[in-house]
DNA sequence: TCAACCAGGATTGTCGACAATTTGCCAAAA
DNA sequence: TTTTGGCAAATTGTCGACAATCCTGGTTGA
């Protein structure tokens, strides 16, 4: 089937306008920190970099605006977002909501292959955590990759657009930030093996339970370092 | 305080832009239905219609899409999302997900007077509820704007700004279109109310569990309206 | 008769220039 | 010294025109 790259990236092959193209390009600057949190965007500086007249730049902006990566006001211009802990926490309770319903519907939409791959996919999961013991750089994409087949799997378009389109950008980009390390790989493993035996017995109140749990769990484990941090200093 | 109304209409006083002020009027119009689901949108002819260039109608035509009122093909151009009954009750599940999230934290969240605030709006929809007795126009958008103020409660700024900004609008054109009535308009009364006392007593997890509930009971009511009317068939 | 191809028209994408608004600075007065 | 007023530069918003692409209809060939 399809490798666990290719599923992440929305392959839109040769974008057929250069707001596209140009639209792609920013989001990647803007999640990988080539422009960072917080700056200002000249509008006639970036249609310099990237070659193009206003008119295409200013929709590719208008697009990332749509796409919550900057903020616009009129006749002043737009900035990168800057990310904030505190933000951080509200997508995680986003998260736990969508993404328990997105389990839930899973548990009763998932074809039998789509699960079998799934369970393939934890099994390579596995392998990259014994190689890399710990140090899983993998194991942060791969998890989002499992994340994101599953409201795949939920067949449920509004969950698709919501977190595919919007929460799935800012959370990437507070993982390059942020270098942001699950931090606790092998029970997040654990816990991402129950919930697809919860899907393939098709019990979708437990398999939203151990989701939301999941995520729940992920969260309280930034909230206590946060507080660490806060209370170090 | 806010009247029922205003708390709805996000007050933006005379949108600064051009772009904005006809965003505004396109957006009521396709909710209205002046404009039908899966009407072709021309640029030229809406220019002219409200009298402006075609760069600012690009720009309203963008942030409709972002709003998921219209979808666009590259060289081809824009439409009118068509509404289906399907997507209505995909739009129930990401609900009943993101506004049970809402009231569990608007529970730990609101102030003792957004609270007082709630019950004096539930007590207005009691009035007109005997008044009207059950052709409720008014508890439609009274509906509406229970859900908005729990949403606010909550004070996460991701969850308002995604049940706010998208499927708030999508939820109000399904109202004017198919012009749904809640069918259970007294029942409806009775849980809210069981909603806000919840709140009130800062249980969380039961006031999630009952605004899933609500919404979840509203969902099935159409599921079996559909289901009727195609076998009706 | 049907299918494929081609041309015309219309629509969308792109560009450069002009107008309106904001911001920062400087000077003058309290 | 501080504050206020105004001016200038830069940036954003808006416009009209040109180029590229797609859809429609007719025509031609098998």
């Amino acid at each position: 089937m399809s490798s666990p790259i290719s599923a992440l990236q929305q392959e839109q092959p040769e974008s057929r306008t250069l707001a596209d193209r140009v639209c792609q390009e920013i989001v990647t600057a803007i999640i990988v920190g080539d422009i960072p949190p917080g700056q200002k965007i000249s509008e006639p500086e970036l249609a310099r970099t990237y070659g193009i007249s206003r008119g295409p730049l200013r929709e590719a902006i208008r697009r990332l605006e749509g796409l919550r990566l900057v903020v616009r006001i009129p006749h002043v211009g737009a900035r990168v977002v800057s990310l904030s802990m505190e933000e951080l926490i509200e997508i995680y309770h986003v998260r736990e909501a969508m993404e328990g319903m997105a389990c839930r519907l899973a548990a009763q939409s998932m074809t039998p292959e789509e699960i079998q791959s799934l369970r393939n996919l934890l099994d390579e999961h596995e392998q990259n955590l014994e190689e890399t013991e710990g140090r899983a750089y993998f194991q942060k994409e791969g998890d989002l990759d499992f994340h994101y087949r599953i409201v795949q799997g939920s067949k449920n378009r509004k969950l698709k657009e919501l977190l595919g389109g919007e929460l799935y950008h800012l959370v990437r980009m507070y993982r390059y930030q942020f270098s942001l390390s699950s931090s606790r790989p092998v029970r997040a493993l654990a816990e991402h093996r129950h919930i697809v035996e919860a899907i393939a017995n098709r019990d979708g109140e437990l398999a939203e339970m151990l989701m939301r749990r999941h995520i729940s769990a992920a969260r309280k484990n930034i909230e206590r370092k946060l507080k660490q941090t806060t209370t170090e200093q």
